[in-house]
DNA sequence: TATACCTATTCGCATACGCGAATACATGCA
DNA sequence: TGCATGTATTCGCGTATGCGAATAGGTATA
């Protein structure tokens, strides 16, 4: 892959980056992940207040990583690309693995 | 891979998710995969003021994206990981078929 | 239309973040 | 010890972001 100009940058931090920029939309994306849910469901089940979720919702939906189908009066929600998982746990092992390495500094 | 707690995700945010959360730190992570470099370099080549480049290369040093090695007078910062390429390349990808999925829908 | 349910938005506030400018700190050499 | 080079930090400011609370909007059914 060639290496992005500063403009592509700027477009993947506030596509992407931006829309995990908060650890409530994280587990939002998981959550859909394992099942898609529509907004009322997902803040029970996410211990949140409504408005919370939709606020959230609607950054994800905004910049394209879920989906909103309405099915009669609720609103389903879908994790749209399971790359982004894919993502966020070769984050998660990047984070493990630089704790690992500072714990061995410690020891 | 188990799907993680809202603990892991609240690190995963802190240690990760936020010190890609300024364009500058992306352009600034694919500049030192391509090489490693000292600040003032940096900073000169990436169009930016030493200080700029010293405080973002802080927040990524803290959360051991990169490490800086003294080397006489300077310090040459390297990328620890190159997964966290992987994982923006990866972003770039998704960011380039959300849009062109959006164009499809214009068309 | 009236009602109930589900969803989205607005407002005010508090917090967090990045920057420019200036400056302090550290290292190596004469 | 001075001095030059390179690096890191502090301060004040403006902006951006998330939340709680309240409320407005939208959809289906009677």
């Amino acid at each position: 892959m060639t290496p992005p100009s500063f403009e592509e940058l700027q477009f993947l931090h506030a596509n992407i980056c931006q829309a995990l920029g908060d650890p409530k939309r994280l587990l939002i994306l998981y959550a859909l992940h394992a099942h898609p849910r529509n907004v009322t469901t997902l803040a029970d089940d996410l211990d949140m207040p409504q408005p919370t979720a939709s606020r959230h919702l609607r950054v994800l939906r905004q910049r394209g990583l879920v989906t909103g189908d309405r099915d009669g009066p609720s609103v389903v929600y879908t994790l749209r690309d399971t790359r982004i998982i894919d993502v966020l746990d070769t984050m998660r092992q990047v984070m493990r693995d630089v704790v690992a390495q500072q714990a061995d500094l410690v020891a």
